[in-house]
RNA sequence: AGGCACGUACGUCAAUGGUAGACGGCUUCCCUUACAAGGAAGAGGUUGGGGGUUCGAGUCCCUCCGUGCCUACCA
């Protein structure tokens, strides 16, 4: 059971008011039925505190089964087309951050574009994952005291399936935790009997344009996993090692020529030694002959451009079996390769029968004993180097001569660069990876794509008695084609990343051309991690526009990693990973995924605080509902109600409408831009500081008012529908809460969803996004709140002041010069009375306050008085009013020193001046009544 | 060795070249009937150092210092 059932937990036990009001759906878990009948306009019990297991439970099911993440829901049939391909996890894999991360990203823009209307596809699926599988099957069988070559290959292969049937994709359950959106009906595994067909259709396509070839090269080999690896998999780790000054001497003469090498036991493959040819010192000794210590062999010097004369001795011995550079060199002077270490890193017969079947270390210090013996061996330094390691099992890889399968880059490569110089695809972003991405594509060099497993592709190449190579779609193909069936399948199968590079293509379908290939194929955005641009994102590329002619997605968005609290990477071997599932237990996964779209493009450090602040932000909205649906007899979600034409609309009406569509507008631009923390921010302060602190606020006397009037079913009518509406907004990141509430908002029916899906369940994730309207953001609203907020803050801040319990009752005295801005406060006198807990509030043209006043000075020229008769500490008022003048002296001088200066009223645009002209005027008017205020206290 | 990124409040991070912000933490006050996982009011910054371009630089350029990451065929 991927999520089991939450037991219920008392809320709160120290609270005084601890409530045990159960929902009414507690006992049983709507898992068969509908969506869970809520009492429509009733009002109900709703505990304080949100418990998110309870919605997490309640509403993944549901969704999948009603088909709502298939694009199939959307009955536009010219709907616009949004897709994306999941990276495939391993099968072997579990979630981890990287994933939480990634998949937070591409489930936001998957709802979002899903709620405005797109056919959307988010195609889920997993990779088989050669090596690791492999790996975890081996393990299991040696715990039976079994090894593979036990079993034989074709019982591994079915025991690894069966495996993978019974315990891989755990992680596709974990995703259904995560709330992924994503189309389990089109999930696909790199193994799939169509995603194999695809594989061999490239294969044997490349095979026949010459690009996919078998050669004997000089490749990375582990001699513990015992195959063969790319450039890609192995890494290279620094490592204080030693360089051994050798002592080789030459024939015909008394001298010697002295080479530096880290790896004394490839001396013993050695073919030739090398200097610059333009060396003066080795001038008279090219073509030389080499006596090589330990064998009997003969060897030339030769000179080469390659070998650089500042390091070592200048001179090189070359290893053209065991090493990358020496085998180019080999290449280019026709130089013997003798193979001295085997498979296993042993030393061969070749190396002589002193050597033969010694490890390649110990074979190591016998050579070093053997020099020094023969006082050969002029020196030891320290010296330090990269090594190269496996990835996987971090052995170090042994270079081997080896016949392997090979793709030939260079026309692919051209593809891509093409691609991205006439068509600017794939746009990435951040841009900067764009020039990553060229570059390595620049220097790019064949692939080796066989791999010595069992677990994988095999490659669809067979060879005949006689040693011809079929290489063709099926055995019965290549039957046909050899005229026998006399064949044996080469064993080796193809490196995992090669499936993957056919991903955006193949799970669609490919090679035949399917509905969903021709509307789904070019996906929209990869999301990624940027340790695969190479490995995949290149390789993705490359095969979309061989076989498809387009590239697979538009855009790549490449993550920021994921650190630890200390800035280390987090790595199974460092045992400091962070468990998404333990977070989203902790806090739940709406605050997770908060949190995790908050993360950008570049890497943050792991801060549990940030995702408490978004747990308690999810508990703010729960609240927000409840007072909504505590006060909603009588009224239900009408979106009609909001139109700011009608008469009767309160400012704080006009305001939040305004707001709303203010945040709708920048919410969608940030989305569009894939500026995921932007989005996140403009949400929190929409819903928080405007919605919760100040419109409720503002709506809470009509909305809670006794009397059963119009006024009061239109407040709340109006309450509800913004509150539904920012639901809807907020549903892309926080799908499980926002489902919770909008099921219980009365009035929140199929009419509400996008016409797309007309005739669906009722759900908000098919609910329409919504539209920013630009005629509803009212300039004129928003200064007008912003001047009631002003007078708000100041007298709060006067009370906390002049330390005046928040019980005591206050007059608040304004004055206001301008008609108008009485007209604002006197319209919402009522509500700034209740906030700023006033006895009494009075509204004139001059303020006439009694000496024995506290007061400020506000935007817009206004003042405001509070009277503390025999309360006041004049002291305390005038250092209270000094700081206030300060502010304004210091904002003032910054202000004149630009404008002062010529250049800039000259230069800079117009309406930058004006702007800083008038905010000096404003500051200029609040100084001289705020100086007469000071002089009138003294 | 090259390349790229980063360095901003106590911490973690934001800021199309135009008034440096958020969240957490901290101080003071408040269990005010949506929410103490809350409310109100505050304190806290020469944006790593130095130079340059510009009317104007956290942002662009140079340089130095620190920190990460990636690529590379110096044995």
């Amino acid at each position: 059971m991927p999520f089991g059932q939450a037991p219920l937990v008392p809320i709160n036990s120290y609270r005084k008011d601890e409530n045990l009001w159960l929902l009414p759906y507690n006992a049983e878990l709507p898992l068969d039925g509908g969506f869970p009948e809520f009492g429509n306009g009733q009002s109900m019990e709703i505990p304080k505190q949100y418990d998110p297991k309870e919605a997490e439970q309640r509403h993944y099911a549901r969704w999948e089964s009603s088909g709502c993440f298939a694009p199939e829901i959307n009955r536009n049939p010219a709907a616009p087309v949004f897709s994306i391909v999941i990276p495939p996890p391993n099968v072997t894999g579990s979630l981890h951050m990287g994933h939480a991360l990634q998949h937070t990203m591409m489930d936001v823009l998957t709802r979002y574009k899903r709620m405005c209307g797109f056919r959307t596809l988010w195609l889920p699926g997993t990779d088989h994952a050669g090596i690791s599988t492999q790996l975890v099957v081996t393990r299991e069988l040696k715990k039976e005291g079994l090894n593979r070559l036990d079993l034989g290959r074709e019982k591994f292969v079915e025991r690894v399936w069966k495996w993978k049937n019974e315990s891989g994709g755990q992680i596709t359950n974990q995703m259904r935790r995560e709330g992924a959106s994503v189309d389990w009906s089109r999930e696909k595994f790199t193994m799939d009997a169509d995603l194999t067909r695809a594989v061999r259709e490239v294969f044997v396509r490349l095979y026949e344009e010459g690009m996919i070839y078998r050669g004997n090269r000089l490749v990375n080999w582990c001699p513990n996993d015992q195959t063969v690896l790319s450039d890609l998999e192995v890494e290279k780790i620094p490592q204080a090692g030693k360089l051994y000054y050798l002592r080789y001497p030459i024939k015909g003469e008394d001298g010697h020529v002295t080479v530096a090498t880290t790896r004394p036991e490839t001396m013993l493959g050695d073919t030739a030694v090398a200097v610059n040819p333009n060396d003066s010192r080795f001038e008279k000794l090219v073509g030389a002959t080499i006596l090589l210590p330990l064998t009997n062999r003969e060897i030339p010097l030769v000179a080469d451009e390659f070998v650089d004369p500042e390091f070592g001795t200048g001179a090189v011995k070359i290893t053209p079996a065991h090493d990358p550079n020496d085998y180019e060199m080999g290449l280019r002077h026709d130089l013997a390769q003798v193979v001295v270490i085997d498979a296993y890193a042993r030393m061969t017969e070749a190396a002589g029968a002193d050597f033969v079947g010694l490890d390649r270390y110990k074979a190591r210090e016998k050579v070093v004993a053997r020099f020094t013996e023969m006082e050969l061996l002029e020196k030891v330094v320290d010296y330090e180097f990269s090594i190269s390691k496996c990835e996987r099992c971090k052995t170090v890889v042994e270079p081997l001569i080896s016949l392997q399968w090979f793709m030939r880059m260079d026309r692919l490569r051209d593809l891509a660069l093409e691609h991205l110089a006439r068509e600017g695809q794939p746009r990435f972003v951040p841009r900067q990876y764009e020039r990553v991405y060229s570059n390595w594509l620049e220097n790019l060099r064949d692939w080796t794509i066989s791999r010595q497993l069992w677990w994988g592709h095999q490659i669809p190449a067979w060879y005949t008695s006689s040693g011809e190579t079929i290489v063709a779609r099926s055995y019965e193909e290549a039957c046909e084609s050899a005229g026998t069936t006399e064949l044996t399948q080469d064993p080796d199968v193809l490196d995992t990343w090669f499936s993957s590079a056919l991903w955006p293509f193949s799970t669609m379908g490919w090679p035949e051309q399917t509905e969903d290939l021709r509307v789904f194929y070019p996906t929209s955005v990869l999301i990624t991690a940027r340790d695969i641009i190479f490995l995949w994102v290149s390789r993705m590329v490359m095969m979309g526009l061989k076989f498809i002619g387009q590239g697979p997605f538009a855009d790549v968005y490449i993550t920021g990693t994921i650190l630890d609290s200390h800035g280390q990477r987090m790595s199974k071997t460092k045992m400091n990973g962070i468990d998404p599932l333990d977070v989203f237990d902790k806090y739940g996964v709406d605050a997770t995924r908060l949190t995790l779209a908050s993360v950008g493009t570049t890497d943050v450090r792991w801060n549990e605080k940030q995702v408490e602040s978004y747990r308690n932000f999810a508990n703010k909205i729960w609240n927000a509902a409840r007072f909504a649906l505590m006060n909603a007899e009588g009224a239900a979600v009408n979106p009609s109600s909001l139109n700011p034409a009608d008469e009767d609309f309160p400012l704080q009406d006009r305001w939040i409408v305004s707001r709303f569509h203010r945040t709708t507008r920048d919410l969608r631009v940030a989305l569009e831009n894939y500026e995921f923390h932007e989005a996140v921010q403009t949400l929190y302060h929409f819903f928080w500081d405007d919605f919760c602190d100040w419109y409720i606020e503002l709506a809470k006397i009509d909305v809670t008012s006794e009397e059963d009037s119009l006024r009061r079913t239109t407040a709340r009518t109006r309450l509800l529908t913004i509150l539904e509406q920012a639901l809807r907004l907020l549903h892309p990141f926080m799908p499980y809460i926002t489902e919770e509430l909008w099921q219980r908002l009365p009035g929140a029916e199929s009419n509400l969803l996008h016409q797309a899906y007309a005739g669906a369940d009722a759900t908000i994730m098919l609910a329409a996004f919504p539209e920013a309207r630009e005629e509803l953001i009212d300039e004129k609203a928003e200064w007008q709140m912003k001047t009631i907020i002003d007078l708000v803050s100041r007298v709060r801040n006067i009370r906390s002041e002049m330390n005046i319990k928040p019980a005591e009752r206050v007059r608040v005295l304004v004055g206001a010069a301008d008609p108008q801005l009485r007209d604002v406060f006197s319209a919402s006198a009522e509500q700034i009375t209740r906030l700023v807990r006033a006895s009494e509030l009075s509204v004139g043209g001059e303020l006439n306050a009694p000496k024995a006043s506290a007061r400020a000075v506000l935007t817009g020229g206004a003042e405001v008085a509070v009277p503390l008769e025999g309360l006041i500490d004049f002291a305390q008022e005038l250092q209270r009013l000094d700081k206030e003048m300060e502010k304004l002296r210091t904002e003032a001088a910054k202000i004149e020193t630009q404008l002062s200066n010529p250049n800039f009223v000259q230069r800079a645009p117009a309406e930058k001046v004006d702007e800083l002209r008038s905010r000096i005027a404003d500051i200029a008017q609040r100084s001289t009544q705020l100086q007469q205020t000071i002089e009138n206290l003294q």
